[in-house]
RNA sequence: GCGCCUGUAGCUCAAGCGGAUAGAGCAUCGGCCUUCUAAGCCGAGGGUUGCAGGUUCGAGUCCUGCCAGGCGCGCCA
């Protein structure tokens, strides 16, 4: 409809400047809003506004001259000028009919673009560190994640998932040590705990299986181990030299094979919970990309050279550096340390370089918002690389802080005493939690209300707006209990009889449908499927106390349903992009 | 100190590329169940958009400065 009006008065346009009563020369970017104001029509577009200075003319008599030459369209009932030289455009009843054709024909594809119709995207979310299980400022990134690739399937992007997988470096290895020393514990074997190591629960967990399959193999008495190892923080030491140093111990004591036990126990153990936790929660991915990988297939290597090979790279005080801060970053970075090993930098550009060559389209990293630092310093890798750093978008998820009876809760990470995404989950429901992460722009620090999450009562969005599917639900058992069909030819030939208000907002709302979808996967804003959705509830549930849609009357009476069935459809569409469920039944 | 993000109703937040009288929900107050689910509906009050300038037909939106809050600035991951 938007494209169709601004085919109209781009017409109109061309017939003014060929007849000279506009400036031939004239650019004119036509737009088309929707007003806020329902006064001002369906449609408006302020070109005569916009026109008036260069066109050195007054804009309502621009306005006035493009109205007198706007060609007739079926689906326009009415054009006025208005204000200082709008454009308002009312939808003839013809066109908002059509919706409800157009909707019941397609069901769920209604406003979706053709798959493959829009440029590829390979976005990446949640990412974290397979240390411990994911806390709800992961959830945040994964509702957002899953939501957006979803919106952008539904605009006609092709779109690939990827959860990087960061097995490889430091912290791995003090996860693997903390699994050893509670198995250590497990054996009765009494080494003081690193300061640094992780100490949730979970890692119990993890050290039970490693002795359930090892036994004591990989006991060693606490006395041996703590022989050479230097003062730990709480004993005035450093907590980095003597975690290094506790890994250094581990690593020689159990060997390649022992230490790979803790190692790929820990490692597997997590990444099957996370994985498990993400996909009860909905968000999916395509891939799971193993930063290991990356050293394995060459990858690493590869990208190195490729900066080697533009001149990026020089060497000081033993490592190879990256002269990123020519490129756009505020310092240049080490890709080689002066022990050999490549920096996590480096496995970020390999990843870049492999992403980059998989993918045609656009790369969206989706980060928490601690991570903005990643992003110059990324873009400079593209250009290192010899690629176009436009290539890379990069989402910055604001963080998400709990409430409960208008207390905030707080968290850490290391000390285990932070919320989980799975304990968030198990207390307002996969639901709730992905609306609640989800109603809000991303870029805005979220305040997550529990108690309204787990409120049952009118006050909790993610119930209204599923009341309102349930509830047509509810009209169709209540057909069926009277010993009723509903009868869509005669529904659909019956259209003309919606003549209520409320009818034709709900049509006019439906029509927007597909200009969210497009808007939302432009703006990569989710918050506004919800915001839609829940103004169409909200349009539904008035609708629903002011007219009666099981009439005796036949005609409208499956005109009714045929607008109700439409309703449910946009309805079920909306949440299915949420990830929240259109129950048929509360 | 430098950089990024954010300041909108009592609270939580919307507001497409600068557009018309800045909108919702919650909370508060007042109404609506003999009738398709009251997890609902109808109505009312509530604002100097952090402050000060600037740009223009028009600024919550763009620019500059200030104030307040969050985050980031490792040969960590």
């Amino acid at each position: 409809m938007r494209a169709h009006i601004e085919e109209l008065i781009n017409q109109a346009l061309g017939y003014l400047k060929r007849d000279g009563q506009l400036p031939r020369e004239l650019d004119s970017e036509v737009q088309i809003d929707r007003p806020r104001d329902p006064e001002h029509g369906d449609y408006a577009c302020n070109i005569a506004l916009l026109l008036a200075r260069p066109a050195k003319m007054k804009p309502r008599a621009i306005a006035e001259l493009i109205v007198s030459k706007l060609p007739a369209s079926k689906r326009v009932a009415e054009v006025t000028v208005a204000g200082p030289g709008f454009l308002n455009f009312v939808a003839s009843e013809h066109h908002l009919r059509s919706v409800v054709r157009e909707v019941l024909a397609s069901d769920a594809r209604f406003g979706h673009l053709p798959p493959g119709s829009q440029p590829d995207i390979l976005a990446e979310y949640v990412s974290a560190n397979p240390t411990g299980p994911l806390h709800v400022g992961h959830g945040r990134g994964a509702a957002y994640g899953a939501s957006l690739s979803a919106i952008l399937k539904a605009a006609g992007h092709r779109v690939h998932r990827e959860y990087y997988v960061n097995d490889h470096g430091r912290q791995m290895d003090i996860l693997a040590v903390s699994v050893w020393l509670r198995y250590l514990e497990l054996c009765g074997e009494a080494v003081p705990f690193p300061d640094n190591g992780y100490r949730g629960e979970y890692i119990y967990d993890i050290a039970r299986s490693v002795r359930n399959r090892h036994g004591d193999d990989l006991r060693h008495p606490a006395r041996t181990i703590g022989a050479d190892l230097p003062a730990d923080e709480k004993d005035g030491g450093d907590k980095e030299i003597y975690i290094d140093a506790l890994i250094a111990t581990a690593r020689r004591m159990l060997g390649e094979s022992g230490y790979e036990a803790c190692f790929q126990a820990a490692l597997e153990a997590m990444l099957a919970d996370i994985r498990e936790d993400l996909e009860e929660f909905g968000a999916v991915f395509d891939r799971w990309f193993s930063e290991r990988e990356l050293d394995l297939n060459g990858a690493l290597e590869r990208a190195i050279e490729r900066l080697e090979a533009g001149g990026w790279l020089y060497t000081e005080n033993g490592a190879r550096w990256f002269r990123s801060s020519e490129l756009g970053d505020d310092k240049d970075r080490v890709v080689v340390r002066e022990n050999g090993r490549t920096t996590y930098f480096a496995s970020d550009i390999a990843y870049l370089l492999d992403k980059l060559e998989r993918c045609p389209g656009t790369l969206i990293y989706i980060f928490g918002a601690d991570h903005h630092g990643y992003v110059p310093r990324l873009k400079a890798a593209a250009r290192g690389l010899g690629e176009d750093p436009d290539r890379l978008e990069f989402q910055l998820v604001q963080f998400a802080i709990l409430y409960r009876e208008g207390k905030q809760i707080s968290m850490s990470t290391r000390s285990g005493q932070f919320t989980t995404l799975r304990r968030l989950r198990e207390e307002v429901g996969n639901d709730a939690a992905r609306y609640f992460y989800i109603m809000r722009s991303h870029e805005q620090h979220l305040d997550f209300d529990l108690d309204l999450a787990t409120s049952h009562a009118n006050e909790n969005p993610v119930f209204y707006v599923q009341y309102a599917h349930a509830r047509i639900f509810s009209i169709f058992r209540q057909l069926e209990g009277r010993g009723m069909k509903h009868n869509s030819a005669i529904g659909d030939a019956a259209l003309k009889h919606l003549a209520e208000k409320q009818e034709r907002k709900l049509m006019q709302a439906m029509g927007r449908w597909p200009e969210i979808i497009e808007s939302s996967a432009r703006r990569r804003s989710p918050h506004d499927i919800a915001h839609y959705v829940h103004e169409l509830a909200g349009l539904f549930h008035t609708y629903y106390n002011a007219t009666p849609i099981l009439v005796e009357n036949d005609d409208l009476r499956n005109a009714r349903l045929n607008l109700i069935v439409a309703v449910r459809s946009v309805l079920a569409a909306g949440l299915g992009i949420l990830g929240v469920n259109a129950p048929e039944q509360m």
